[in-house]
DNA sequence: ATCCCACTTGCGACTGTGTCGCATATATCT
DNA sequence: AGATATATGCGACACAGTCGCAAGTGGGAT
């Protein structure tokens, strides 16, 4: 029904300047492209896609679905999961699978590789190369092409290692 | 029946006899050191030992469940959690979180590293040594304790990488 | 501006993995 | 053998994710 939001940007409500507007940039580059690729604009779309550029946190397909119901009710479960394959496919989005087995979402703009603490489940972003000796080893070794950050590195960050014996 | 449908099994050791004494030794060690602990030795303690031990595969709980419900029909699923978990907790037994989200479980004997290939789910075993230059990195810079081996490193394998491309 | 159709969505049901509460059974200590 | 804390069996539940199908709609064609 709504139109699809045009490349210039078409804020809703003014709230926090300078987030808000890298929000509506991430955002509109990423209408952008998922035009450029000839994929549909639909209202759940940009919702998700809003609800992604909002934020820097990693947020789970069940974060993003409360987030989108907030914008556009109607959206179901399986849009949400649909719709983040889909943006995954097209190269927006990237998931990453946390120990416990959920997965988590986010803009692909920044790629990284990300590390969870097992007791306080907090997640630490980390930069790629950190794992790029790793990764040619792999390769070297076993041919093994590491996705780099699509599973999280388990362990203890520093304040649970530090309590950690008291358990 | 038993059998898991594990893409792959670890091609080390030579199977039958061989596998058979080994199975016995490993499973001969656990149950003293779970009797060293004061735990209790139970039909699913035993069944599900012996279980591990007869394998250097990965089993997933579903396939413990299925092994041990050949040895010990009436061992319910719960059991099956509930006993891996304990023995987690005693160090007989380590799991690991794949891509999709369900954990793989096995002894402790050879700790170790996993790789999984998204596309074939095969598991890949690699050292843990090849880890500690991260490991460290992670330490030194963000106080983060990695956990080696707790989570398997997602890409793609020398097989699925080759014909990658073609989708 | 309207039409048309393939692509999306909404919906509910379903699968798979893991957890919980509670009554019963039993491994181990005495 | 008896007592008792622990482990088990069982069914129900919770949660993440998927599927089939009918209905709706985005966007190019007309």
């Amino acid at each position: 029904m709504a139109a699809a939001k045009s490349p210039t940007k078409t804020p809703t409500k003014t709230q926090a300047q300078g987030a808000q507007t890298y929000g509506a940039e991430r955002l509109s580059a990423a209408v952008g492209e998922l035009r450029a690729q000839g994929t549909r604009i639909t209202d759940a779309r940009v919702a998700i896609l809003e609800a992604l550029s909002a934020t820097d946190a990693h947020l789970s397909a069940d974060d993003i679905a409360h987030a989108v119901n907030g914008l556009q009710p109607r959206v179901h479960r399986a849009t949400v999961y649909r719709t983040l394959e889909s943006l995954v496919t097209a190269g927006l989005v990237a998931h990453t699978h946390l120990g416990h087995g959920n997965a988590v979402y986010h803009l692909t703009t920044v790629p990284h590789a990300h590390c969870q603490c097992q007791r306080c489940e907090s997640i630490i972003d980390v930069p790629r190369t950190l794992l790029r000796g790793v990764s040619s080893r792999l390769l070297e070794d076993y041919g093994f092409n590491l996705d780099t950050g699509h599973s999280a590195l388990l362990g203890l960050c520093k304040r649970c290692a530090e309590v950690g014996d008291m358990r």
